[in-house]
DNA sequence: GGTGTAAATGATAATCATTCGCAAATAAAA
DNA sequence: TTTTATTTGCGAATGATTATCATTTACACC
């Protein structure tokens, strides 16, 4: 491959994607959204990197929502929105899990607390 | 069906599971914990009843762990800790979520905040 | 420039939790 | 009892994710 190409490896632009959006995305969006630039790009790529980037704890999931699992390329500690409508998640970067109730969590389960997920649910602006 | 049977509705015998477990279990845990006692219980009726449940509101999906889904059928608002090696699930009933946080959500989402979940990940006990 | 080896990928098949379709069984109503 | 609606069993269909495997690519060394 030329030094200069705008082709990266495809596991980079994988990695990057994920980090340069906000969307929260599947599988599926970012197979979607790279294949434009990389049209020889396949979905089991898109997988088995995404599982390896979480297994290295390069990105983290949210959970499956409506049946798919989404994915967060930001790693540092923040609360999410989901709407129950639209299934669109946004972070909310104005608040944290006070620190006490870390502590309170590892005492009352009896376990080592490694980090939590605080996620609220309801409807967004466009889904009314 | 004679009067005073032990013999529920199979609907009745899967939402009353629900309610007096404390293991927060998937379909399949309740197929296979009732089928004991109610030997012609097929799977999907289980799938069937659940999904109605959480539709009206009677339980409540914890989300997905390790690929299958978890229900708990105690719907008053209370704190998770999932255990990252075996996928149990216990209950934290000590600590809640801070009602500022959830007003504050509401604004920075622009959105009609219905409810919350915080969920403790880490190792339990027997995990190490 | 080759050349060799390990990692990355595409294509496709397999897996597995969940959902669907439909006919039989059961309950409720009349 | 007859009729009608609800609930269920069974088995097939679906769909997201994972595994397989042959091919391609990256990278060190010559």
């Amino acid at each position: 491959m030329e030094p200069g190409s705008k082709h990266f490896r495809k596991r980079d632009a994988i990695l990057n994607y994920l980090r340069h959006t906000t969307e929260h995305p599947s599988a599926e969006t970012v197979y979607a959204a790279l294949k434009a630039e990389i049209p020889d790009l396949s979905l089991g790529t898109v997988y088995r990197n995404i599982s390896l980037f979480k297994q290295q704890g390069q990105i983290v999931s949210l959970g499956t929502i409506n049946g798919v699992e989404r994915y967060d390329g930001n790693i540092d500690p923040h609360v999410h929105f989901v709407c129950t409508g639209c299934g669109c998640i946004c972070d909310l970067h104005g608040l944290s899990v006070p620190e006490e109730l870390n502590t309170a969590a590892a005492r009352e389960a009896d376990a080592a607390v490694d980090h939590c997920h605080l996620t609220f649910h309801g409807r967004c602006r466009t889904c009314v």
